[in-house]
DNA sequence: TGTACATCAGTGAACGCGCGTTCACTGATGTAC
DNA sequence: TGTACATCAGTGAACGCGCGTTCACTGATGTAC
């Protein structure tokens, strides 16, 4: 039964990927450690081989999510934008609002498997075990210096602060997106946030 | 064994607010009926005169959550602001921003049992039954719109917009400012929406 | 290169535990006359 | 107002269930010679 080593670094590689997708659509407490296995055609009992706790598993869950949302988020202001690295772009600020408008729209609010940990999970994450706390502190670090980097018009400074406060009402917004099951008001919702966050 | 009718209601009360409090400081999940009836010298079974599940509880508990804190932040705002009613105050848009300070400041991060459910436990809501959703969306709706009524230099219509908004920015903040355990970039963050706040 | 042995990925059953819920029971309260 | 009976708040034990974790076992892989 043994495996050689690639599959099983492939094997670990696809519980991890399962498990990001699994606890952003059902939340963390939620998801036993058979509804990660079960639909990789492992049993739970192999888990062990591959990590020590759930614990460990959210953590790097988490770390993993967080690196999806943030390779989406610049892919699709690389895509939309001027090119983001050349200097003398025409409206080189344009790029953290196709980010802000990415994350802020119901196909995310919709689809937590592949969104933002952070609105998935946010409250969860509060009371989760030091090394989960650390990666999600360090992904909304990574995130806010992503959108601050594409804040060209503001001095460094003034751009991470600016993201800052963005991200928290974008993590807001999809959260209680989440929350509220009337449509309309759903929808107003996120206008209403995506709306402000242009004028800043 | 038999109690009286008041001091059946007593009771009722007695375990929505120990379930008000626990929900909030725990999370929904993390927390059982035992952990509610035990601090009250209740035993679990006695619950089920009360209330026909958990579930049920905690609709009730956010619902009351939710007028706790609103309470708490009118009365600060009308302590601190200019009467609140008198339409030729001075600076009547001044009382929206007292609550959002007293909304997004450590006092909250360290108090989750008094302070907002939303901030506390946004994303199990997400997942919660239809009951419980409902509550959480109308806590919503109150909140904002009792910052909405005191964002007088705005028509109605932008008061609600921007108040939707910056209730979005508070939760999101409280929320992560819990998640990061590093106490100076926890408080940066909550200085960081809290300033940009004061500009809308 | 071939062989003998150690390693270990994965299985499947079992463990202890805590959960939400049910239930028979107790005895004070509420009510019908 | 007094009495007899029904009600029901609260107890404490039990129920079934699913969880995270452990463990003996299997057999292919990796390795030492």
């Amino acid at each position: 039964m043994r495996k050689s080593k690639a599959e099983t670094a492939e094997t670990r590689r696809r519980i991890v990927e399962q498990a990001a997708r699994t606890f952003r659509l059902h939340g963390i407490q939620a998801t036993g450690l058979n509804d990660v296995m079960t639909p990789l055609g492992l049993t739970q009992g192999g888990f062990y081989r591959h990590f020590t706790s759930k614990d460990q598993l959210v953590a790097e869950a988490c770390t993993q999510a967080m690196s999806e949302v943030i390779a989406g988020l610049e892919a699709a202001a690389d895509k939309k934008g001027t090119g983001g690295k050349r200097a003398n772009s025409v409206a080189p600020m344009i790029d953290a609002y196709t980010m802000i408008d990415a994350y802020i729209s119901t196909a995310h609010r919709d689809t937590p498997t592949g969104g933002c940990p952070l609105a998935a999970m946010g409250s969860e994450l509060a009371h989760a075990d030091p090394q989960t706390r650390k990666a999600a502190a360090r992904g909304f670090d990574d995130l806010r210096d992503a959108l601050a980097r594409r804040l060209a018009d503001k001095s460094p400074e003034e751009a991470k602060s600016a993201a800052a406060f963005a991200l928290a009402a974008m993590i807001g917004a999809i959260t209680m997106s989440r929350v509220i099951e009337d449509s309309d008001a759903s929808m107003a919702l996120l206008d209403d946030v995506k709306r402000h966050l242009a004028a800043l």
